[in-house]
DNA sequence: TCCAAAAACGGAGATTGCCTCCATTTACAT
DNA sequence: ATGTAAATGGAGGCAATCTCCGTTTTTGGA
């Protein structure tokens, strides 16, 4: 129902319903932004001067709601990863893809964990942008791995869980003593020495 | 009020006070292991025949009930870190510890996000044994890195806290298409390949 | 043993959030 | 203009959190 998300049809709705549509997904925009994805919706309901019952009828869910409320944000990062494609270097072409990734699970308090869900659970609303950015991932990963760049027993899976639980720390930490380049440092690296290096001398 | 956690004095709590701690405690403890740490707390209440107001008055948030919950783990991790001390390798030794760290995590669904969340808020009943963790996590790191195991520039903190991201994924995805095993090799090891890898060859 | 003060209890109910249902209102094609 | 399908909105059911306070229980001194 209502506009369809890929082929932008011109969406048969009736002019009132396109309009409080519109005005609910402004609305759960800035409540999702200054709140959280926790936000209540009836009060983005209120904010958008609608009743419950039509916030329900056009996202009958809160991850509908809030995959609707991302579609700019994502095509953002689609464009960055579009720019990422076009660094030679693959190394640092992944490096930017995950830094954009980053960002994007930024974009609201508290995504990691409903874009953590949608992985696993493959009927919700926010998994067709969700397999997107895995096979994106994946993109990135198998170039820096054939340049000899990215470790090739990863698997892409694993780097976009790594990256995902990375944003969820980064998410609600942030002033932990800790910085977003720091933990991602960790992340690149590992914790472990390279291999074969002695006890620091005396 | 209460018993104190540190000093396990007699607490001065009368006989019914008492056993009715108890009673909750033991509740507790069975609906966070059985549906994680946001379980109901009336249900709580209800399966400890106890009044609502009573288990506030003993536990007044849902952190204290959870620190108090998790009490005996948290004495079963300290007897494993204690088992990890005497391991020879301090390499093997951190690995140690991030595994019982990792287990400990695990004691109640959903449990990283409230430890997260004391990590930053220095008065969550949850941050003094939080606290702990982040010390011990830097007792073997520093002693990994003394012998040339783990890299310089990583942090306790840092550490700390991605093991606790990864604690996360590993809590909801499970059988995301990865293991536990994949993931902690992620964490060790990075993304990157180690420097100085030239293309694969033809 | 008894009793009064202190301690503890418990559950009704205020509040808030989720979500549904359906009587009413509105847009639009004819 | 008007009939009809589409859309509305908010009352209300349900569940959870947490508080308040009248009642009950324990305790220890007389």
């Amino acid at each position: 129902m209502d506009t369809d998300v890929v082929s932008g049809e011109p969406s048969r709705l009736r002019a009132d319903a396109r309009r409080n549509r519109e005005r609910i997904l402004r609305a759960a925009m800035r409540r999702f932004a200054a709140e959280g994805i926790d936000a209540s919706l009836d009060d983005i309901a209120r904010e958008a001067e609608v009743g419950a019952g039509t916030l329900y009828r056009h996202f009958p869910s809160r991850e509908a709601l809030l995959a609707a409320a991302l579609q700019d944000r994502q095509k953002e990062l689609l464009a960055q990863a579009q720019q990422a494609r076009a660094i030679a270097d693959s190394g640092a072409a992944l490096g930017a893809w995950l830094t954009a990734l980053q960002d994007y699970l930024r974009s609201f308090n508290g995504l990691p964990a409903p874009v953590l869900a949608a992985v696993k659970e493959q009927e919700s609303p926010l998994c067709l942008s969700c397999n997107a950015l895995v096979s994106l991932t994946d993109e990135f990963l198998r170039r820096a791995q054939r340049d000899g760049h990215a470790r090739p027993t990863v698997s892409a899976n694993e780097l976009f869980l790594s990256a995902l639980g990375l944003a969820w720390v980064l998410n609600r930490a942030e002033a932990c003593g800790t910085t977003r380049q720091a933990l991602e440092k960790v992340l690149a690296h590992g914790y472990l020495a390279p291999a074969g290096e002695g006890a620091a001398p005396g």
